[in-house]
DNA sequence: AACGATATCGCAAACGTTTGCGTAAAAAAA
DNA sequence: TTTTTTTACGCAAACGTTTGCGATATCGTT
């Protein structure tokens, strides 16, 4: 069966009218009699007739779409913010077209061209982890298509973005877990060339110098995924004994070796306090319950939608680009100790 | 500044060719000389020219572009599926529109719609909770649109589907609760509409009359989410005295369950058993961890997608509605005793 | 009766692309 | 040289929709 729904044409057809008298009647032009203009009413409304969505796009040379580019919708943080995206852009009309890199450049490169050629009239993108070259986007951005970042930002292109505070989360966390009493406390970081993933390296070293604690070069580590940490668990193990505290980069990583190291007789938080960041539900869930920072996502979806919307409506007049910064809270819970000193 | 990528008909203009030379010239049409085609070809590398998908899609009649409706894509499940989706589509050349239902008809509704009128090529769709109306897949199912349900079906319209053995798994992790040594095991179900509901529902039953356990109306209870069982907490703590086993009808409700049992004192699983449904990250995280059954989302997604295709592939030769079911797959972890029994 | 005004509609171009067909020029065959 | 074939391109329609403009009627005015 050859699907083909009813077009304007098919309706001018049947009623033996013009293609344009039926468009105008739909859409209640004066020019149109009530008398016909009724007669095709009734008749697209019996057939069912719905505009063709890619024709329209064509002619007006508008999709009304917007294409997101996020890493992975498996994190609760990145589905939170593309439902932020999502409930804003329905409610003024907009559709989404959203996107996997799979944390993969390339797929992230063919991610933005397949959103171009559908003509998307703007771009919302969160960065790959392996994104170490941005002409995809600086053709993007050349063209003319406004894009905002959101989370993983380019700092090489000069666009619109929404960002969490990472350098004072980090900072604020790592404090929290200095004032409980750590000392020794283990940083399992993202890759160094992720801006978050310095920023948030940065705040746990400025904690450390706050509290005139010195860095040990040797307890920061690349590892930020519960797969690496299980990868990595021996050498976990022997820094454990070592060390009283942890600060993840996310509650997944966190939680993972907060697991293995439960199974080695460590006690949480009594032999060593663990951190995390983002609260994702998990953190609420395991027990002990994690602390950790919490990050607005779905807002900072809606806050993203909001900032793309004014570049769509008001094209012209906004010429500086704007940085939203989201306050991580912090959420003490029950793997760190309470406060020791004030 | 304005967004106008160039298309074929500028870069016709800026040569001194036609249109259709341009186009023929791109795909190696053998019509065209070596010179004029070695000349387009390098303009257009040149301007970076991508073809209009919008364009293509209009005049193919063919979109390559199937949409998703599926009801949150913040649950993982959800998330597994469409990542299994996606990879098999874009294998084959295809794109996805997705849409979430939020368990909403309304917008389930709006969300057909809308991929219609995008003149997607097939439908991948899973039931909201809320749908009791199907006359918008009836509408797609009569226009010819290819389309199969997953894990949520339509059992009123004769599609492909791509479903879990919910009765057999219900059936399974029941009687494993009643192997070991359970006898007063609290169902918590989803809505009853849900065919999914019904059949864990009725698996349970079953694996009671299996063991000859006589069933307690009053312990089959609605409630599927962590937030149902925080808002129904008092019930549930009257409850737990009585009981020493619970199946939840997912992961989530199950360790929101546990979380609150803990809280009252109740050993787990000494004095309840506790059984979930999916496998989701966090049964393998929390401690103890949670006895399950392991949904393959991303490889259910692969399936339904490769159903689609062949659908779209051979149009004509396929006149009977397939099914597949994908057994679940008993994963005993923490939350349950030894087996008593053989 | 002749005129202008108004009401109601169709034509055709445009958006970007593809493709059957026609055609001019060049090459090959007679 | 004439005829036929081949080469290399352009025209125009089509996909579905919108819209400026032109074209008929019909009406009301003198």
């Amino acid at each position: 069966m050859k699907a083909h729904l009813t077009s304007i044409n098919d309706i001018a057809k049947a009623l033996g009218v013009s293609a344009s008298t039926v468009s105008r009647a739909l859409k209640d032009h004066p020019d149109i009699s009530e008398a016909t203009r009724e007669k095709i009413k009734a008749f697209a409304e019996k057939v069912n007739y719905r505009p063709n969505a890619l024709a329209l796009s064509l002619k007006k040379q508008v999709s009304r779409t917007i294409g997101i580019v996020v890493p992975e919708i498996v994190h609760h943080f990145f589905s939170s913010i593309i439902s932020g995206i999502e409930d804003i852009a329905y409610s003024k009309g907009y559709r989404v077209m959203i996107c996997q890199s799979n944390e993969d450049l390339a797929r992230e490169q063919m991610n933005v061209q397949a959103l171009l050629d559908h003509r998307v009239d703007g771009l919302l993108v969160c960065l790959s982890k392996s994104t170490n070259d941005f002409n995809h986007f600086l053709s993007v951005y050349r063209s003319g298509i406004p894009m905002v970042f959101f989370d993983r930002v380019c700092k090489e292109i000069d666009t619109d973005r929404v960002i969490t505070d990472d350098f004072n989360g980090a900072r604020l966390i790592t404090s929290h877990l200095i004032n409980s009493g750590c000392r020794r406390i283990l940083h399992l970081g993202t890759h160094p060339q992720l801006h978050i993933g310095q920023e948030r390296l940065q705040g746990y070293l400025q904690a450390l110098n706050d509290h005139k604690v010195t860095p040990i070069p040797e307890l920061i580590l690349r590892c930020d995924t519960p797969a690496e940490v299980h990868a990595r668990k021996d050498e976990l193990v022997k820094l454990a004994k070592s060390i009283d505290g942890i600060f993840a980069v996310n509650d997944s990583t966190a939680v993972a070796a907060m697991q293995i190291l439960r199974n080695e007789g460590f006690s949480i938080p009594r032999d060593i306090s663990i951190a995390g960041f983002g609260d994702d539900p998990i953190a609420d869930m395991i027990d002990p319950q994690l602390t950790t920072l919490e990050q607005q996502g779905y807002q900072m979806g809606q806050e993203a939608m909001n900032l793309l919307l004014e570049r769509l409506i008001d094209k012209q007049d906004i010429t500086e680009s704007r940085v939203k910064i989201f306050q991580p809270e912090l959420k003490i819970r029950k793997t760190t100790r309470a406060m020791a000193m004030k």
